[in-house]
DNA sequence: AGGTCTATGTATAAAGA
DNA sequence: TTCTTTATACATAGACC
């Protein structure tokens, strides 16, 4: 989805590593907000930088979504 | 994404939105593998479909990954 | 660390099997 | 419901601020 193809697997610079994050990291966290509202599904998506920073999405009201966000807030 | 642009409001007709959930919940996870890698972060999502069904990607070791995973076998 | 630009790869809407 | 096909919208790589 840009002007190379790229193979996953992990970005060995540093900085393209962290730009790529920042810049998948929204996609990720607006698709599973997306999921949830035009499909009426319960989602919740977290993502922990490797420097120990937290992003995290949850839909609703679901149980278990619930549970993952009470679990997440001791963090 | 595709031939005709898609307002972002819960999809009306139930078998389109099943569809979709399908094609998009299939996206979502894809993407949140890509991230793990490319990125070398913890991501963990999960979805629940309205109809009860759980769909889930857990990345690896860290201890909030973890622990999510953990409540997610409660259920 | 975040924002802009834009070429290009990717995801997916709609239709059909 | 699930897989294909195809057209199109969208996400994003790379470059530059």
């Amino acid at each position: 989805m840009g002007r190379k193809k790229v193979e996953i697997k992990r970005i060995g610079d540093k900085n393209s590593r962290q730009v790529t994050f920042s810049k998948r990291r929204k996609g990720l966290l607006k698709k599973a907000k997306e999921l949830s509202i035009l499909c009426d599904a319960d989602v919740a998506v977290v993502v922990f930088s490797n420097r120990g920073r937290l992003y995290d999405f949850y839909s609703t009201n679901r149980f278990l979504i619930k549970s993952l966000h009470i679990v997440r807030s001791f963090f």
